[in-house]
DNA sequence: GTCATCACG
DNA sequence: ACGTACGTGATGACG
C-alpha cells in the first residue's frame, strides 16, 4: 500500500503569522478591489513550501469556529483581554478559504471547538489508521502532538522559516516531552490566552518541576519534597488553577469531528478556479508559476528555465560592445571579498548571457576594457564588493549604473539583505533562487560542480539585475532619493572600497609586547580572585561568577539577567566596596577585553603581505544610514581608558616619517539637532561658540550669568542633551544619572521650555511617523516604523524614540559621507591618503610636509559638506600613531 | 545559535 | 500599568 501522509493547517494561526510577518509590505500588497492580500500571499507561500516538501495525499485545514467554545466555559477570562483583530486581516479570512477551494483543499470549522481540538482529533485517528501526519501552525501549544508518525511544523518569522518539531527536537528545544508540554503551560499559565498557572512559575521552574516529578499531578504527589519554601506556598495556594490551566491547554483529541480521513483526499489545483483567483488578487508571481507547470523540475521548484553561453578564449571575440549597458555580477563564495575565493563570473544584455568560471577571462580583451569604462553602464549587485574584488585582479570598474543591493537599501533599510535572490523577492521577482538554495549553507556550502547548476544560477541573476534596475530607479524617484542614490551613495561605496584596499597599518610586534604584558597581569589577578573566592573557576562565565559572588560569598543582588545574576560593570562597582574582589574582577574583565578582542583579534587580521588590516565598510546595513566595521571592526577600537587606549600606537602610517592626521566634528549631532529644530536658543549656543553642556545646564538648572558651571552639573546636563538625541525618556533619564524619575521628568520639562524648538521637533517627528509610516534625514534617507502604531506599548514607544533619533543620527551619517566624496577630490594632488571613518571622524595617513595642507584643507571640506542653519565645527590632531592623533 | 558583556560613536 | 535611553561588532560561555 501507498503511503499515506496527511497535511494539517492551523488556519487562523498561520493567517496571523502571514499577516505579521508581511506587515511591513501591506501597502504593498492590495489588489485592485483595494482588499489587503499580504496574509493569503503569505498563507500561499507556506502552502506552497509544505505542499512542495510533504507531497500530501491527504489535507484540511481547520479554522476556530468563533468566540465562546468549551474552554470559555471552563474559564470565563479565556483569550480575554485580547486586541481587536485588525480589520486588514479580518477581511482576508474568507479569501484564504477561496484560495485553499480553488488548490484542492478542504476547510473545516467546528462550533464550541478551536482549530487545535480538530487537529489534534484527527491526527489522532490518522496516527490509528497508519498515516504520516504532518502539522503546520504559528502556535507552539501544538508541539504537545508531535509523536512518531506525527511532525508539528512552526513557521517562524517569516513565512518560510519554518521550524519541524519531531519529538526528540521538542525534547532537545524544550526539555520535556511532548506530552509534559500542558504540565509546563499548566505551571506557567499563558498570558496571550490570558490564564494564570501557579504565581511564581516561569518557564525554568516549570521545565525543572516537571522534569523531576514528571507531570502536574507527579508534583503534587510529592509536594513534600519540595523544599524550596515560598515556591511550595503557591503551588499549594494554586493547586486549582495549575490544574484547570493544565484542562485549558489540553487540545483534545476526541472532538465531535464529522470529516472521516477518506473525505479529506487532497486532490490538487483547481487549474481554473486557481487562475481567477489569483488574477483577481493581482497575484503575478504565483501566475507565472502555473504555467511552467509540467515542465522539467529545476533544483528549484517555479524557476523557468534560462539559455545562457559558456564564455572561453576561443569565444570572447563574439561578446557585443554593450552600447545599451550591460549586467555584471562576480560570485564570490564567503563574505569577506578581499580574500573570498572568485568562482566565476556572469555577463550580458537582452537576456543574452556568458557565463565563465574562470575569472582570468576578466583581465583580457575586450571583458576588461569593458568593465573599466564609464561609457558602458554596468548594472551589478553590490558595487563595492564587486570593486574590491576586481581589483584584485587588476581591474579597475567604472560605469556602474545601478547597485541592486544598495538601491534597494535606500528604498527600505528594514527587509534588506546581502543575497541577491532575496532581494528579488523582495521586490515582487521570483526568478532567481537563493545562494543558500544553490549553495548550500554551513559545512555544505559550496559552489556546483554541475554546469547547469551553477551557470544557470548565474544568468538568473544577471536577468534579475536587467528587470529590476527600473523598478528600482522609479522608487527611488517616487521615494524623492535619487540625489541620495546617485551623488551620496553610489560614490561612496567606491570612495569606501579604496579605503579598503588601502588598509591601516598595524604593527605586530606593539600588539605582541603588549600582549605578553597582559597576560602576566591576567595571571596575576587570576590568582587573587581565586584566593579571595576561596576556589579557582572560570572567570570569564558569567554563570559561574554569579554562583560565586552572590551564593557562595552572599554579595548583595544588585540586578537579574533573563538567565541569572547580572554581573555587569554598574553591578560589580556598587559591591567594590564591601568586596575587593569586585574591584579584581573588573579589572580583569578590562584586561582581558582588550587581549581577546584588541590584541588577539587584530594580530589575526593582519594580512602577511602588506602588514595591513583591511576592514570592510557595511553601507547597507544600519537602519539610520551609517556605516557598520566587520572584520575587524575598526569603529570600536578603545579610546575611553588609557590601557585600552594604548591599542591604537600599534596603527601606524605605512611610511616611516609619516603621520596620522585626524578630524572629527564637534557635536555634529546636537548642530543637526539645532539645525532641524530651528530652536532659536540652541543655534544661538552653537553661534556664539559656546559649550553647548554648559549652556544647557545654565538653563535647565535656572543658573545666573555669575554661577559657575560645576562638572557635575555639567555631566548632567549633558547627559540630558543626550537623552534628547535618542528620543527621550523620563525613566531612562533617570536611570542614567542616578536621578529619581520625577527629578528626571523635571529636567526634561525644563529643557522643553527652554529650547521650545526642540519640543516642537520631536512632536513633529513622532507625528509624522504615525501618518506616514516613516522619518526621514537631511538627505531623504528613510527608516520605516511599522511598530508606530502598535498596540503594545514597548514597541510603540521604542518607535516613538527611534522616530526623534533617526533624523538626527542619519543627518549626520549623510553629511559625513558627503565630507568623505569632496575630500578624495581634495586630495587628488597629495599623498595623504583616507583610511578610517568613525561616524564623526575620519582618519588619514600623509607624509609630514603635508600635515599643515592637511590641517586647513580636512576642517574646510567636512564644515563645508552641507548648508546648515549654524556653523559645523571640526578638531582635527595628529601625530606619529593613532594614539597621539587624538 | 543565543546570551551577557563590553568596546566605540 | 506597561518598562526603556539611539546606533553598532566581537568575544567567550553554554546549550
Amino acid at each position: 500500500m501507498a503511503e499515506k501522509r496527511l497535511l494539517l493547517i492551523d488556519g487562523n494561526s498561520v493567517t496571523f503569522k502571514a499577516f505579521f510577518a508581511l506587515y511591513t509590505a501591506l501597502g504593498k500588497f492590495t489588489n485592485s478591489d483595494g482588499l489587503h492580500t499580504n496574509a493569503v500571499y503569505g498563507f500561499n507561500t507556506m502552502l506552497e513550501t509544505m505542499l512542495n516538501t510533504v507531497k500530501p495525499t491527504h489535507a484540511l485545514v481547520a479554522f476556530d469556529a468563533g468566540k465562546t467554545t468549551f474552554r470559555t466555559k471552563m474559564y470565563d477570562d479565556y483569550k480575554g483581554g485580547r486586541a481587536k483583530t485588525a480589520p486588514e486581516l479580518s477581511e482576508q479570512f474568507p479569501y484564504v478559504k477561496k484560495l485553499l477551494a480553488a488548490r484542492g483543499i478542504q476547510t473545516y470549522e467546528l462550533p464550541n471547538f478551536e482549530a487545535d481540538d480538530i487537529i489534534g482529533t484527527l491526527a489522532k485517528q490518522a496516527e490509528d489508521a497508519g498515516f504520516t501526519t504532518t502539522i503546520v501552525t504559528g502556535d507552539r501549544d501544538l508541539t504537545q502532538l508531535a509523536d512518531d508518525h506525527t511532525t508539528v511544523s512552526i513557521s517562524k518569522k517569516g513565512v518560510s522559516d519554518i521550524e519541524h518539531y519531531t519529538p526528540a527536537y521538542v525534547q532537545e528545544k524544550m526539555g520535556v516531552t511532548p506530552q509534559q508540554i500542558i504540565d509546563i503551560k499548566g505551571l506557567q499559565g499563558d498570558n496571550s490566552d490570558n490564564y494564570p498557572g501557579v504565581t511564581g512559575v516561569g518557564p525554568k521552574r516549570a521545565v525543572d518541576l516537571v522534569g523531576k516529578y514528571g507531570s502536574i499531578e507527579g508534583i503534587y504527589d510529592h509536594i513534600d519534597d519540595i523544599t524550596a519554601k515560598k515556591l511550595k506556598e503557591h503551588l499549594v495556594a494554586d493547586h486549582d488553577q495549575a490544574l484547570l490551566a493544565k484542562q485549558l491547554a489540553t487540545i483534545k483529541r476526541d472532538a465531535p469531528v464529522e470529516k472521516t480521513l477518506d473525505e479529506l483526499t487532497y486532490e490538487g489545483d483547481q487549474t481554473e478556479e486557481l487562475v481567477a483567483f489569483y488574477q483577481q488578487m493581482n497575484f503575478r508571481t504565483f501566475l507565472s508559476k502555473m504555467s511552467v507547470d509540467g515542465e522539467a523540475p529545476t533544483a528549484t521548484p517555479g524557476l523557468k528555465d534560462i539559455s545562457y553561453q559558456e564564455l572561453t578564449v576561443a569565444n570572447l571575440g563574439d561578446l557585443p560592445a554593450f552600447d545599451d549597458g550591460c549586467e555584471f555580477h562576480l560570485e564570490m563564495l564567503g563574505d569577506n571579498y578581499h580574500l573570498a575565493n572568485m568562482a566565476g563570473f556572469v555577463i550580458g544584455h537582452n537576456d543574452q548571457w556568458w557565463v565563465s568560471r574562470d575569472v582570468n577571462l576578466l583581465t583580457q580583451a575586450p571583458l576588461k576594457g569593458l568593465l573599466e569604462s564609464d561609457k558602458v553602464s554596468k548594472q551589478v549587485f553590490d558595487a563595492k564588493r564587486t570593486y574590491v574584488a576586481l581589483h584584485r585582479l587588476g581591474i579597475t570598474l567604472a560605469g556602474v549604473d545601478c547597485d541592486l543591493l544598495l538601491g534597494s537599501y535606500l528604498l527600505n533599510t528594514y527587509d534588506n539583505s546581502n543575497d541577491l535572490g532575496r532581494v528579488a523577492m523582495e521586490h515582487g521577482y521570483d526568478q532567481v533562487a537563493t545562494d543558500e538554495d544553490v549553495y548550500g549553507k554551513g559545512a555544505k556550502e559550496a559552489i556546483p560542480d554541475d554546469d547547469e547548476v551553477f551557470f544557470s544560477h548565474l544568468a538568473r541573476k544577471a536577468r534579475a539585475l536587467e528587470q529590476l534596475r527600473t523598478p528600482i530607479f522609479e522608487g527611488l524617484k517616487e521615494h524623492e532619493q535619487t540625489q541620495l542614490y546617485h551623488e551620496i551613495e553610489l560614490p561612496m561605496a567606491f570612495v569606501l572600497a579604496r579605503m579598503e584596499i588601502a588598509g591601516i597599518a598595524v604593527k605586530a610586534s606593539e600588539l605582541e609586547a603588549m600582549g605578553s604584558k597582559f597576560t602576566e597581569q591576567l595571571a596575576e589577578i587570576e590568582q587573587t580572585i581565586y584566593q579571595e573566592a576561596g576556589e579557582e573557576f572560570n572567570i570569564d562565565s558569567p554563570k559561574q561568577l554569579g554562583h560565586i559572588l552572590f551564593e557562595k560569598m552572599g554579595l548583595p543582588v544588585i540586578k537579574k539577567t533573563k538567565t541569572g545574576y547580572s554581573t555587569a560593570v554598574g553591578v560589580l562597582e556598587k559591591v567594590a566596596a564591601d568586596a575587593p574582589i569586585a574591584e579584581n574582577i573588573l579589572t580583569y574583565r578590562k584586561i582581558a577585553k582588550i587581549q581577546s578582542t584588541y590584541v588577539e583579534g587584530l594580530l589575526k587580521v593582519i594580512h602577511p603581505d602588506d602588514h595591513k588590516v583591511h576592514t570592510r565598510y557595511l553601507q547597507t546595513l544600519t537602519q539610520t544610514g551609517r556605516l557598520s566595521s566587520v572584520d575587524p571592526n575598526l569603529q570600536n577600537i578603545p579610546v575611553r581608558t588609557e590601557e585600552g587606549r594604548a591599542i591604537r600606537k600599534a596603527f601606524v602610517p605605512r611610511h616611516p616619517g609619516w603621520q596620522i592626521f585626524s578630524s572629527d566634528y564637534s557635536q555634529i549631532e546636537l548642530r543637526v539637532l539645532a539645525h532641524m529644530s530651528h530652536d532659536a536658543n540652541m543655534q544661538a549656543a552653537f553661534r556664539e561658540g559656546e559649550d553647548i553642556h554648559a549652556a544647557t545646564a545654565r538653563r535647565i538648572f535656572k543658573m545666573g550669568p555669575d554661577e559657575e558651571v560645576t562638572p557635575n552639573i555639567r555631566r548632567q546636563a549633558k547627559a540630558v542633551n543626550f537623552g534628547i538625541v535618542y528620543g527621550i525618556s523620563d525613566f531612562g533619564l533617570s536611570q542614567n544619572i542616578g536621578i529619581s524619575r520625577k527629578q528626571a521628568k523635571n529636567f526634561i520639562d525644563t529643557y522643553f521650555e527652554e529650547y521650545p524648538g526642540v519640543k516642537a521637533y520631536t512632536d513633529r517627528m513622532v507625528q509624522q511617523a504615525h501618518e506616514l509610516g516613516y522619518v526621514e534625514t537631511i538627505a531623504h534617507r528613510r527608516r520605516y516604523l511599522p511598530d508606530i502604531n502598535s498596540r503594545n506599548f514597548n514597541q510603540r514607544s521604542f518607535a516613538e524614540r527611534t522616530a526623534m533619533n533617526t533624523p538626527i543620527q542619519g543627518s549626520a551619517a549623510d553629511i559625513i559621507k558627503i565630507a568623505m566624496i569632496r575630500m578624495e577630490d581634495a586630495l587628488k594632488d597629495l599623498q595623504a591618503t583616507m583610511l578610517l571613518q568613525v561616524h564623526d571622524e575620519l582618519i588619514f595617513e600623509a607624509p609630514a610636509e603635508e600635515i599643515e595642507t592637511l590641517a586647513k584643507l580636512v576642517p574646510s571640506v567636512m564644515d563645508s559638506a552641507i548648508d546648515l542653519e549654524i556653523p559645523l565645527k571640526v578638531e582635527s590632531h595628529f601625530g606619529p600613531t593613532w594614539y597621539e592623533a587624538k
